[in-house]
DNA sequence: AGAGCATATACTCTAAAAGGAATATTCCAT
DNA sequence: ATGGAATATTCCTTTTAGAGTATATGCTCT
């Protein structure tokens, strides 16, 4: 049940969940997660190490540049909460434009293909 | 998007979920919840109300009693982890020991049969 | 080794959340 | 109208979470 709690502690924050949102389209680094949220970095990668602690997601360093993703196969419970994210998005005008602003983005350099 | 958080918000306390889980059962007053779950009334009144205010959960007064429950159809996104505890009620000791002190509480007198 | 970029951490402050104890309210029965 | 049961609320304290600013660390390249 901590588990689940862990989780859900994770999915009440606004900035977490469009972290999430953006992940799920793939792995980034801390410094497009910041600059397509517009959010300050040390607000982004203390949000992103929060997720990280958790369990939520995994981190891979790379030269300077520290990647994030979500997990091959994240825990169930996240996982059913990630496909509600994705129905959210469509709806969500935040959720539209952080999409929009990562196409924009050319994450190749740090991120890899 | 703040609505996703508000659900969210609501199920990331142990005893707002050992409530929701209890709920799935059927309608049940608030002393029958602080029986079961045996912790102090302003507690579980609280907790009880907190779901109310953020329309996760519906009340009716009978009498003197009030009779909580699930709403005939939650939002989707509650509705969809509510199905995510059913799982974990299987697994999880406490709510085990909820349901089966459910069982042994004669709720018809407060909550119609 | 020194510069510069990317990231992480520390510190401080504010606000929100949760618990406990006491008290108030509501409703029914007498 | 009074008492008692059920519930709600208030007050107080403690804890926790999040934001902002500043600073530190890590890595790369020259």
């Amino acid at each position: 049940m901590e588990e689940y709690i862990s989780v859900y502690k994770c999915l009440c924050d606004r900035t977490r969940l469009r972290i999430l949102n953006l992940l799920q389209q793939g792995p980034l680094c801390v410094c497009h997660v910041q600059q397509i949220l517009g959010e300050p970095q040390p607000k982004v990668s203390k949000q992103l190490n929060y997720l990280k602690r958790h369990e939520m997601i995994e981190s891979v360093r790379n030269a300077n540049w520290t990647i994030y993703r979500l997990p091959e196969e994240p825990q169930p419970l996240l996982e059913e909460n990630l496909k509600c994210l994705q129905d959210l998005a469509f709806q969500e005008a935040i959720f539209l434009e952080d999409l929009k602003r990562l196409e924009q983005t050319d994450t190749s350099a740090a991120c890899g293909s």
